[in-house]
DNA sequence: CTTGACCTTATAGTAGGTGTAAGGTTTAAA
DNA sequence: TTTAAACCTTACACCTACTATAAGGTCAAG
């Protein structure tokens, strides 16, 4: 089976699954007479493998690990498990960190007037200076700035 | 007011404000005697503000803009209003991937039975053919896949 | 026999920086 | 005095996970 087709078959571009080759995620695989690639149909699995755990969110790295513990018939469940919990810690704090971002775009939005004057809050509350640094007297926070 | 000073006033670091300087977010700085970068209050401002926006979640290009309109003098408002709702929007777009992504992984936790077993649901789930590939026949999907 | 759709390799680009090398400067201590 | 730490400089490589492009070989249809 050519490289198309098996992308094709497992919703990865030619592209990819030739990176992933390059990479060493997935094995190097035969060769047609004419010097195409040619996969077999155990091929089509990993990659398939692979394209639902990069959906999950798992790094190339990760990936890595999962493809191991896949193929290998002596894994533990709670290898796995762990992982995945982990994952789920990791989103969860993206999520918090993007809730966090949304509400101070909207309070961004809420404070500016919108309309043809100069004058805009948004602005105004980005010009405010880092809480981080502190110790300088030289610099005036304008609002906003200690969500 | 060298580099590093100036890097410990903004909340970003060294390398940054040099990068930064390199793709001409900001302009060169007048330098030292000695060859240092020499920093003056406007400088501090300007990057505080960078370091703001890119909090906020905007890209470099965005944040170009955005210091485009900081420094003008007769920007709209409503300019900058368009801005910041349209990057809400992508933030709550990014969210909803991310919810969609934390129940997939819940599930998955959900499904595993932890243990010393070699037995994973997260393992065979992931081990599903793609939905998107379709029509060829030699195929079989292990539940959970259809989220 | 040509056209178009494949395939191959190699290289560079993307975003937003960070790390490293190789060197110059300044300040403080031994 | 010298030497070590802690700055600074430039230039280049590296990171993630690909994608784009170039330049060429192969194959099936018309």
């Amino acid at each position: 089976m050519n490289i198309s087709h098996t992308a094709q078959k497992t919703g990865l571009s030619s592209k990819t699954i030739r990176y992933y080759e390059s990479i060493k995620l997935i094995p190097a695989p035969g060769r047609q007479a004419n010097g195409y690639r040619d996969y077999q149909q155990n091929d089509v699995k990993r990659l398939n493998f692979l394209r639902q755990a990069r959906h999950f969110g798992f790094s190339i790295d990760e990936c890595r690990l999962l493809l191991g513990l896949y193929q290998n018939p002596a894994r533990k469940s709670a290898q796995v498990h762990e992982l995945v919990e982990q994952k789920l810690l990791d989103v969860d704090r993206r999520i918090d960190e993007l809730l966090t971002m949304r509400n101070l775009l909207g309070e961004l939005v809420d404070a500016c007037p919108n309309d043809q004057q100069s004058d805009c809050a948004i602005i105004d509350s980005m010009a405010g200076s880092p809480e981080v640094s502190g110790r300088d007297s030289d610099s005036q926070p304008i609002g906003l700035s200690e969500v």
